[in-house]
DNA sequence: AGAATTATTAGACTAAGTCTAGAAATAACA
DNA sequence: TGTTATTTCTAGACTTAGTCTAATAATTCT
């Protein structure tokens, strides 16, 4: 199993963590990748052996959460255990730096581009279970409700997955106000 | 009510106009600003007056029903009604460039997360008569399910309103499918 | 005629992302 | 012990998107 070739220099790890740093001092976009390879030790062109956009390293944690719940939904597992198993790996140590970077996702369209990717990719999954386009977009829109209701209130008082559960049973029984007008 | 200064030269029509062409001779990765520019007669530095970038000079149609849409919704009408308005002002004559690019959107992460971020809007802007975040998404999702559905079947048979309404109106009663597994 | 205002332009500049060719580190093998 | 295959890392050139500044052109207002 020993891998043949040169061995890597865990430069990802260092990657991410440099990046975080820089992200927290100065913010998203006053850093250039120049800046993270820098501080990482590691040349510019390492960075995109690992990252293909500057913005992904910001992402990091999403991308881990959003490959495992596709992971898990092509191994065939249901919504449901699914979302458990995929919870249970996100901790809220993945919150900060998001959170600090919150005001320049409004600020700079490049994070919230990429944010909006993310639900596409999120509905996209849900399509492998969902045959509806809209309650994909719904079910996608109610998981990323929970998690964003679960990263405000701080307090660990709830957990993700049922903050996630709760928005979802949300979405029945809309009140009459939630179609108001739309249908004839 | 004459505009003082100088007069506009018409330049964001003509880019328009140069764009589509390219992007149907070439495709969009392949056309650059300076191609777009040169073939509308006009410097580079005129197309990021009028685009504030250049995915944005491929998604005038959906930027421009997105606006009337939320001017409609921020005057006060009701959801029912906005669509109604704002579809009247689609044409099928928008979609031949969108839907010649659909292969790109795949390649080109740039189309696939404008779009992505189009949908972000759509929602927000349905946010200021849905108060219930995941049912923000779910009609958005629906508004684009149905859009998509009425470009797809290149007949006239159906309106874009009658498509849309047909996709809200599928939210309703949603089969126990949709939820298979994921509530307690 | 001159001032104010807006559109257009040329051109320099930063930074993201692509690409290529080569050096460095390791395992497998003779 | 060398040699080869394989993979990571690197240096650096290159294209292009997007920003910025200062200048010029066309028009209205006074």
């Amino acid at each position: 199993m020993a891998q043949v070739g040169r061995p890597r220099a865990s430069s990802k790890d260092v990657l991410e963590e440099a990046a975080s740093e820089l992200f927290l001092e100065k913010g998203y976009l006053a850093t250039s990748i120049d800046d993270i390879a820098q501080r990482a030790g590691v040349s510019r062109a390492t960075f995109f052996n690992y990252f293909p956009q500057k913005v992904d390293v910001l992402l990091v944690s999403v991308d881990r959460a959003l490959d495992a719940f596709g992971e898990a939904i092509e191994e065939g597992l249901g919504l449901g255990q699914a979302i458990e198993l995929v919870t249970r790996g996100v901790t809220r140590s993945d919150i900060p730096l998001l959170v600090s970077q919150a005001d320049t996702m409004g600020a700079s369209s490049e994070v919230s581009e990429a944010l909006a990717v993310r639900m596409l990719r999120l509905s996209q999954i849900l399509g492998k279970r969902i045959s509806s386009p809209a309650w994909q977009w719904a079910i996608a829109g109610a998981i990323a409700d929970g998690a964003i209701r679960w990263a405000r209130g701080g307090g660990d008082s709830s957990s993700l997955v049922a903050d996630i559960r709760e928005a979802i049973a949300g979405l029945r029984h809309p009140s009459e106000a939630d179609f108001q007008g739309i249908l004839p």
